[in-house]
DNA sequence: TAGTGGTCTAGACCACTGG
DNA sequence: CAGTGGTCTAGACCACTAG
């Protein structure tokens, strides 16, 4: 593993354990440097990509600050859902872990190598408050997350789970977007008509783990909590 | 303008003319820190940014490799249209630039900067093939752009005109996602029915001129064409 | 094997922020 | 003003690709 790979690992671990905490600066450039006895250069890869990940963000003449991290949508934020984090988020399991088939509707194809591995499905539901905002379907290869089906998460956090129980970071994401009118089971669920209109993504994670991949399905009620991507610009 | 940008700017304005066609594969990083009298560091900035949005895959011991534009709306990193889709797709105004007061019913709010001058407003219908796929009203400060008004988009591409007839090249975006129910002007430009869903986008592009942005809405028919964002991924 | 991109070193000067 | 991040130089060695 390149070192700046590890020290972003590090760091991201740093941040979610709250080493470092929301609002707090990170040491700086040169401190970093001499901590890890690496260079600058090799420094800044590892904060670019903690950057574009939106785990922090850099300004010159200051630091770099610790950022509210995004609700699990990879390079998609659900606008509202960091501001009401800490009042009346809650994640509640539609369908704890269990093992299933591997899922063949889907717009990416699991690896062979994932194939060749039983598959964890689980299945939740988050909400601001009373009101439902987004049902969500995970699949993963279970050979990478041993006693899985047994284990809750930390803090309710999913990523969270995977990167300081299993080491895992989740590194990027693809997705495709469909707007949709709500079916029975997702329309239960966010406590909508069915056929209301829902934003409806299919996602694939990519993880620190080559060949291993995160899929999920969300479905969003945008009425109240819109969708967005608006992380720290640099420029 | 640090010299990365420059770079990055000639780089992408000879992809959009055909100087390196699809395919093809750039000039070695090493023949570029020749050419431009740079470091490689200073290369491999430029080249980094291409690659992520989408322009470019590099690939170890081979060489950089222009990308195909890809197949959906490439909407969610920073990209037009007409590249995205390639031959088939037509772009027709509904209505062509014209002056307009500042758009104030949005999620992003204008600057000081640019309130102070007048507002160039057009909107435009794509489709590929016969089949409407997005209806797009655009909206930009007019003195950044002079003499817009009684211009031909260069291949019907807004972005590749404001690249090579004004130097303003787009560098990244903001948005927010709703999937709404079709209301009667976008139901109408897309041909269906009143109430189906599509999915509306709010959007803002940061441009190399700071502090002036190009703002979008988009309604996408999302049954024919997905948004997404796959771009090549790096590790 | 020659050439490519991937990583890294050890410096430098700059613009900007805050006290 | 000291310290921060932003940009850049001039090298180096490595893993990988293709002929």
């Amino acid at each position: 593993m390149p070192r700046y790979q590890q020290l972003k690992a590090q760091l991201t671990r740093q941040i979610q354990q709250g080493v470092y905490a929301v609002g707090e600066l990170l040491p700086s450039e040169h401190e970093l440097c001499d901590t890890y006895q690496i260079t600058r250069t090799t420094v800044r890869k590892a904060l670019d990509e903690l950057q574009r990940e939106g785990f922090i963000l850099r300004q010159q003449g200051r630091g770099s600050v610790v950022c509210e991290r995004r609700k699990q949508l990879g390079l998609l934020t659900v606008r509202g859902f960091s501001e009401a984090v800490g009042q009346s988020v809650r994640n509640r399991f539609i369908a704890r872990p269990s093992l299933v088939d591997w899922e063949r509707d889907f717009p990416f194809t699991p690896a062979e190598k994932e194939l060749g591995s039983p598959c964890i499905r689980f299945s939740r539901l988050r909400s601001v408050g009373e009101q439902p905002v987004m049902y969500e379907e995970s699949w993963l290869a279970s050979t990478i997350v041993p006693s899985f089906l047994d284990l809750e998460f930390i803090e309710g956090s999913f990523f969270k789970t995977l990167s300081q129980r299993y080491l895992i970071e989740v590194l990027s994401s693809e997705y495709e977007l469909h707007a949709i009118p709500a079916r029975e089971p997702e329309a239960t669920a966010l406590g909508i008509a069915i056929g209301e209109p829902v934003l409806y993504i299919a996602l694939r994670y990519a993880t620190s783990l080559p060949h291993y991949f995160i899929y999920s399905k969300l479905w969003c009620d945008t009425n109240r909590y819109p969708v967005g991507n608006s992380y720290p610009q640099g420029r």
